[in-house]
DNA sequence: CAATAGATCATCT
DNA sequence: GATGATCTATTGC
């Protein structure tokens, strides 16, 4: 499967409350404070799995959540998996849907995302896309800063 | 279309 | 023992 990704959100180390990295070092967020280029996948409410990438110097707590992608290959797999999803565009919008469309566990979280069965890339072939940036969707803490970046126009991305 | 309820559990206090 | 980087179905206009 691939797709792109049209919505993130970034979590910053230090002092961004809101990020699962700022009260330290815990079993759950050692792998955010590890080497950038990995996966942290986390779970949530009970029910939901989502997908972030380490970023930064190993050691600073940075993560970007992966919201939402485009299904650009294998459809058909993403649809079985989430015969809810009433459009294609739909398959992975919002975190909790990419993970499932993609098949991204917790079984993924800590693995190198630079080579192997999970891989973010750039792409160089693409017209330039209008980037929108507003407030962090589903969160209480530092709600006000401006970290949430959407491709404009894409039909895959949640929220507002 | 907007608002709300319910599902459900790992993590940290 | 409360909370949360969510989703879906349902209710109410």
């Amino acid at each position: 499967m691939a797709g792109r990704i049209v919505e993130t959100e970034a979590y910053l180390g230090g002092d961004d409350l809101a990020s699962h990295s700022a009260r330290g070092i815990t079993k759950r967020t050692r792998v955010i404070f590890g080497p950038p280029g990995h996966a942290y996948v986390y779970f949530i409410y009970g029910m939901h799995e989502c997908l972030n990438f380490v970023v930064g110097p190993e050691g600073t707590g940075g993560a970007v959540l992966i919201r939402a992608a485009e299904p650009l290959v294998g459809v058909a797999l993403m649809q079985r998996r989430r015969p809810k999803a009433h459009s294609v565009a739909k398959l992975a919008s919002g975190p909790g849907n990419l993970a499932l469309a993609f098949g991204v566990t917790r079984a993924h979280n800590g693995v190198d995302v630079t080579r192997g069965t999970l891989v973010v890339r750039a792409w160089n072939h693409e017209p330039q896309f209008d980037i929108c940036v507003t407030p962090r969707i589903g969160i209480r803490q530092c709600a006000d800063l401006p970290l949430r970046f959407v491709i404009a126009g894409s039909p895959a991305v949640s929220g507002r």
